[in-house]
DNA sequence: CGAATAGTGTCTCTTAGACAATATATA
DNA sequence: TATATATTGTCTAAGAGACACTATTCG
């Protein structure tokens, strides 16, 4: 067990608020498909109600992906989820409130899941995103200019963090139900990094990482398209290890 | 930040203790230079004294990034660091004595900079480290077999970010003193990255990132060598343009 | 001069990018 | 057949890797 000593650090030093934020895209369907955020809305700002990204307090003996998940089901009715750390927010001046320290999280989410939910909800929108990474915005509703706090962001982290994953794999985060055309995968790809892609050579570069299925489209104009499934089915994520204590 | 809550949330949930673990990477010079890590001397573990990282508590009012500063002097007798954050470890039973997350940090320091304490200072010590990624390891001194807690996992995502970001550009974190030679550079780039390089290619890959300086080396065996600074001092986006010349 | 290190020439191989030809479906 | 999309062939340029040659110092 541990020291005496020990035991009252735990105590003698005040301990800070912990949260949770979570940007959650996804790829919009469309003439041109594009990169959308989940967005909820709050009440209780300064400049009154408006969208944000959704997130909450952690609770006692809760993990943080776990408090990710809890607020992505109570508030935006979304579940199957599997949140990435981005960044801890840590400035003590950054919540009025008090000592809030956040960590923010990314994923992603397939466009149907969303929509389903969001006819019966208007509590809850998927904004378009253009741009990726430091220049990232959000096209928010009810002409609301900026995202409050630092959500503007995470937004930029996790756009960057997910266009960084894009680029080496094809379709790493699942965004595109198996199997598809290399049509969809490289629009998807397209939205996510923001810029337009060369088909023979998206095609080449994602290939080897790709298997034929015994079909094809039917149905479409032109030549029937040959369908694929990823072949890196799983087993790709740089790190998120769990752990350990203290001196 | 964090929720659509009102000032009641900050005191209704109870609160994690919140704590900072750093990985301080070095360069040791020698025959063949090689990567090594700061420990200090912990008392209060289950299994007795030992060697562990640098870590603490994060005091009110604090940024994680000064709460590691605080315990590299406090502990170590180092400054002038610039963590980075790595990664948050949130297991509610990582710790027997409580809820307690810690954000685990890197950072790099020249070897000068820690010998010249260390000499007078036997509870810290620099590790040498073997591999890289996940097959890092730090060889421990008086017959310590593991590093404590989550401590190896942080060494591990420590040493693959910093190997991440010496693929691209010259020594990116400063540890060599400007100028220096191309021999010198590579040295240290093949003590991060854990492998060989050789010395054609990597020039020529290097010699855009630098700048010739009118100095040589003089004294040594051999040829002098060209003593070069770095060009991008600061500032190193990512980018990756497309597009193609036109005739 | 000989040893030792620095720096360059050059060849090969791989790959991204661009353009264009060919293949196969629907209307 | 006309049209639309899928798929492949091929050329070019750039870059990594490997090998070997030249350059310049010290003793």
């Amino acid at each position: 067990m541990a020291s005496s000593s020990t035991q009252t650090d735990l105590q003698r030093y005040p301990r800070p608020s912990l949260a949770i934020d979570v940007a959650l895209l996804t790829v919009v369907p469309g003439y041109r498909p594009h990169l959308g955020v989940v967005l909820v809305r709050h009440r209780n700002g300064d400049g009154g109600p408006g969208w944000c990204l959704p997130g909450t307090f952690v609770h006692e003996g809760e993990r943080l992906a776990d408090a990710v998940r809890r607020v992505l089901r109570d508030k935006a009715g979304l579940s199957g989820v599997d949140p990435r750390q981005l960044h801890v927010f840590d400035d003590p001046a950054r919540d009025p409130r008090g000592w809030v320290v956040t960590v923010a999280h990314a994923d992603t989410i397939r466009a149907e899941d969303v929509d389903t939910h969001r006819s019966s909800d208007h509590d809850v929108t998927v904004a378009p995103v253009e741009g990726t990474g430091a220049s990232a915005r959000a096209q928010l509703p009810d002409r609301q200019r900026t995202l409050p706090y630092d959500h503007a962001e995470i937004l930029s982290v996790a756009t960057e963090d997910l266009r960084r994953r894009y680029a080496e794999a094809p379709d790493p985060a699942g965004l595109l139900p198996e199997p598809f055309t290399l049509l969809q995968l490289r629009q998807v790809h397209e939205a996510v990094g923001g810029r337009p892609l060369q088909k023979d050579t998206f095609r080449r570069r994602m290939e080897p990482h790709l298997i034929a299925t015994d079909d094809r489209t039917t149905g479409t104009t032109g030549r029937p398209a040959q369908l694929f499934r990823r072949a890196d089915s799983r087993a790709q994520s740089p790190e998120a290890p769990e752990g350990r204590a203290q001196p």
